[in-house]
DNA sequence: TCCTGGACTTGGTTCTAATGTT
DNA sequence: AACATTAGAACCAAGTCCAGGA
């Protein structure tokens, strides 16, 4: 509401940060511009199959697979289960078993890891001793992969040998990088402006290697403008390139800190860890030309947004902020939030017993949103339709005509509804434009926040509009109407001297004005549904201060690399210990380890009953003879586990026995919750806690399948290599998706067109016969006569039409293949994107074909990083 | 030590926009 | 141009984990 003239946004450019805004100007400009909307009414939600007990046997899965990772989660039809049974998995575990005899703390090797080239040789097995130490090191899913490509196994370890970090791999990447930019360079006249840029980043941004590597003997000296403060604004005027290595080289200089001070850990660690940096800077080679893997092409357009976006917020990474304590920030300028509009009253009557009711707007605001929800599976559970009517029937008053929900008929309202969306999608497209752009005008304002002195784009600064709670899973409060958020909800967070932002809704004011810099949040509210907690207004993923703590968290993950080792060892031999508490922690967090469970906390009544490693119930795990665990449980988001695996002996023996003597529904670790168990990490590993080890798994097993299965070949073959690595990950941290609606029309089309062409295709064969005996052509299906070709051309003719077929079936196998798996959820959360980053510049591939947009913008921390970058 | 408030990350679905197809 | 599909942004729910107080 509100109009968009409000001067305030002008004002703190000019008095916060003195510039840094400004270039702007164009670049808020598109596209990077939310857009805005409203969710609609209608929905359905998915649902998955509650329940834990005996339910269904879903697909195949599950046999066998006890390979565990790989064979994941039970559903995909994916290989898992031919693979050979039982088999290995094992290595695994075992492996800690017999390493754990070895050494405790392992040498400085740091990082074993099998050398790409090592593995690919991997045929003859060799001695698997010492093995497990490396075993250790990789990724469950290969240290179980009994199944599928158990190939591997006994080999990798040998290999390992080498490597280390010598970097690397032999490749000759910088050759190829070199020929390859020249190539770009000469091209570059020809191309537009704009393309240009484009080239010129990427250079930047694979460049960058070399100059870290400079600037980090020269120390540091620049750093970005703002944290001295001094507004000079060149900061963005400058191009990526300069700010980049500044950035950088705050990064560098700060891991560099972090790591000399961790005094707790022990000298063997220490040991590790320094030996594990060193490599590290060892491993920066110039490789400078390289780049530009990149293809320019089309991409053009999008990227030159991203550049200009990333013009300010290109400050991204690593803030000198974080360093100082607590301190999140030190000014922090923003416009509060952005309320929905209020309630437009359609008048529309919806049916009591057959007769038109009265209703107050408020009465109809919230029988509207009933109405809407009418083709969601919502409207057919008891407790949704419950709740809806309790707090409605406050709304309506004990005396109202409608005394009971049955007897209501929505419908009128429902299609006025249906109606008012037909509306608006025969909107030509400028007047959906337009709107659009009005929009766009008024929310202008509230998209961005000035950090520190870099303007930076805010999260979600739409105060969430009224509507019914939809829970997932069986909610308990699913249905209850969550209320309209004002101006006195809401609390802002603010910097000091900034301006405080104008209450949007005339007459009212904000509930409380904070300048709290140990918080990132710009403001925040209680939920209306659970008023103990709250929804918070944060800035975007693509801003520093999120990029930094993502950068964190991944660091994080790769120092565990370093204590995994012996984390396995120290559990491994717990799981027969005689304290209880020991054993549970013991194999909780082998689970957590090896199947990247989340960690489990106890959640309240009022919440959907799901549970974590640490709030497994007994019923959840089913042991199967001699040595394999069923899991069939609710996680998160009500997303259903289910996935039998195999497992050492005496994790099996344990589990059974913390079995003994209950109840299908009692808590299978009574004598653990997980702020024990974090405590307990956190005495292996500073900074330990049990989603860490979900993000190493992920990220390390995404690194080694890269450097396992990266051939040669083009990008589309490459990209489906990144893809069918992407999905191991996915499989590992059951991210699921519904399958669409239309999955299966889509494959049947497909399937269509592939007997088509292969028709074809026998077509040509035969004229091939024909030609070759020099008889013409068959008639074709209309019976008209196809032209005489030559056998040569005919020829040609098959060969294009079995790349089609080959293509097509490529793209149905893995269509059906991800169709139950969600790629993105692993990609946004799990993935160091610098692994991804670093292959896409060993191997050429645009990085534009496995990061979108917001992507780029979110791990912009990341690009810069050396191709031999491993996890 | 336990409990709870608080802050921040993770996650699947929904809806729109962009792109592909006919 | 109309329609189908896909990509991706937006949404907001649901986890994790920490810190501080009793």
């Amino acid at each position: 509401m509100h109009a968009s003239t409000d001067p305030s946004w002008t004002l703190m450019v000019v008095q916060a940060p003195p510039k840094p805004i400004l270039n702007n100007f164009n670049d808020d400009d598109d596209d990077d511009g939310p857009i805005v909307f409203k969710r609609g009414g209608n929905s359905t939600s998915k649902q998955n199959q509650p329940n834990l007990e005996a339910k269904k046997p879903s697909s195949s899965s599950q046999n066998s697979n006890g390979q565990s990772l790989n064979a994941h989660k039970g559903k995909s039809p994916i290989s898992s289960s031919n693979a050979s049974p039982v088999k290995s998995p094992i290595g695994s575990p075992k492996a800690s078993a017999s390493s754990a005899k070895a050494s405790p703390m392992k040498p400085p090797v740091t990082y074993s890891r099998v050398p790409s080239s090592s593995i690919a040789v991997k045929e003859e097995t060799k001695p698997i001793v010492d093995d497990d130490d490396s075993e250790d090191d990789k990724p469950l899913s290969s240290r179980f992969k009994g199944s599928t490509n158990n190939a591997n196994k006994g080999v990798t370890v040998p290999a390992r040998v080498k490597d280390e970090h010598s970097d690397d791999d032999e490749v000759p990447l910088s050759s190829r990088f070199a020929a390859k930019s020249n190539a770009g360079s000469s091209s570059c006249k020809t191309i537009s402006s704009s393309e240009k840029i484009l080239l010129v980043s990427k250079i930047q941004l694979n460049g960058s290697t070399a100059k870290d590597k400079q600037q980090k003997s020269s120390a540091v000296p620049t750093k970005r403008p703002m944290d001295n403060k001094v507004p000079s604004n060149q900061s963005f005027a400058k191009k990526p390139k300069l700010s980049d290595a500044s950035t950088t080289k705050q990064v560098t200089v700060k891991a560099e800190l972090k790591a000399d001070d961790d005094d707790h850990l022990t000298i063997s660690q220490r040991m590790k860890k320094a030996s594990s940096s060193s490599n590290k800077s060892l491993s920066v080679k110039q490789n400078v030309t390289k780049v530009v893997s990149f293809s320019s092409k089309k991409t053009t357009k999008n990227n030159k947004k991203q550049m200009q976006n990333s013009k300010y917020s290109k400050s991204t990474k690593v803030q000198p902020g974080s360093s100082d304590g607590q301190k999140k920030w030190k000014t922090l300028v923003h416009n509060g939030v952005i309320f929905p509009p209020p309630y437009k009253p359609h008048g529309v009557k919806m049916l009591y017993k057959g007769k038109p009711v009265d209703l107050t707007p408020e009465q109809e605001e919230v029988a509207t949103m009933f109405a809407v929800m009418k083709d969601t599976e919502y409207v057919q559970k008891p407790q949704f339709l419950q709740n809806f009517w309790n707090d409605w029937r406050t709304l309506l008053g004990k005396n109202h005509v409608i005394q009971k929900l049955e007897a209501c008929d929505f419908n009128p309202i429902y299609e006025w509804h249906q109606k008012e969306k037909e509306k608006k999608k025969q909107m030509s497209t400028e007047e959906k434009k337009a709107v659009r752009e009005e929009k766009l005008k008024q929310e202008e304002m509230y998209m961005w926040a000035i950090v520190n002195g870099v303007k930076e784009k805010v999260g979600n600064f739409r105060v969430e509009p009224p509507g019914l709670f939809r829970g997932r899973g069986e909610h308990p409060k699913m249905g209850k109407l969550k209320s309209r958020i004002r101006p006195s909800d809401i609390t802002i967070n603010i910097g000091k001297d900034a301006p405080i932002p104008k209450c949007p809704i005339p007459g009212e004011r904000w509930k409380e004005v904070k300048h709290d810099n140990t918080v990132t949040w710009l403001a925040f509210w209680n939920d209306p549904i659970n008023p103990k907690e709250f929804k918070y207004v944060f800035l975007a993923a693509s801003s520093s201060l999120k990029g930094q703590s993502d950068k964190e968290k991944y660091e994080k993950a790769r120092k565990l690399k370093d204590y995994i080792h012996n984390i396995r060892t120290a559990y491994t031999k717990d799981f027969a210990s005689k304290d209880i508490t020991k054993r549970q922690i013991a194999v909780a967090t082998y689970l957590i380890d090896k199947l990247a469970l989340r960690a489990g906390n106890e959640k309240d009544d009022d919440e959907a009953d799901t549970v974590g490693c640490c709030t497994l119930k007994v019923a959840n795990v089913e042991c199967i003879p001699p040595n394999k665990l069923k899991f069939d449980f609710l996680g998160k988001d009500s997303i259903r586990y289910e996935n039998t695996v195999e497992v050492e002996l005496p994790v099996y023996k344990a589990i059974r026995q913390f079995q003994v003597a209950k109840k299908p529904t009692d808590d299978l670790f009574d004598s653990l919750d997980t702020s024990k168990l974090n405590a307990h990490l956190k005495e292996l590993m500073p900074g330990l806690t049990a989603k860490v080890f979900r993000t190493y798994n992920a990220s390390i097993t995404l690194d080694e399948k890269l450097y396992e299965e990266t051939e040669d070949g083009d990008v589309a073959e490459k990209f489906v290599i990144y893809n069918q690595a992407n999905k191991q990950v996915a499989i590992i941290c059951n991210h699921q998706r519904t399958i669409s609606k239309s999955h299966d029309a889509q494959m049947s089309r497909l399937t269509e067109k592939l007997e088509e062409l292969k028709g074809t295709l026998k077509e040509f064969k035969t004229d091939l016969d024909r030609a070759k005996k020099g008889k013409p052509p068959l008639k074709d299906a209309d019976g008209k006569q196809k032209r005489n070709l030559t056998p040569e051309a005919i020829e040609k003719k098959i060969a294009t039409t079995n790349q089609k077929i080959e293509k097509m079936e490529l793209s149905m196998k893995t269509k059906e293949d991800l169709k139950t798996v969600a790629l993105g959820t692993s990609k946004i959360n799990y993935l160091d994107p610098r692994i991804t980053v670093a292959w896409c510049k060993r191997h050429e591939v645009p990085i534009e074909k496995i990061f979108n947009k917001s992507l780029l913008a979110k791990f912009t921390w990341a690009m810069d990083v050396d191709p031999q970058f491993r996890f």
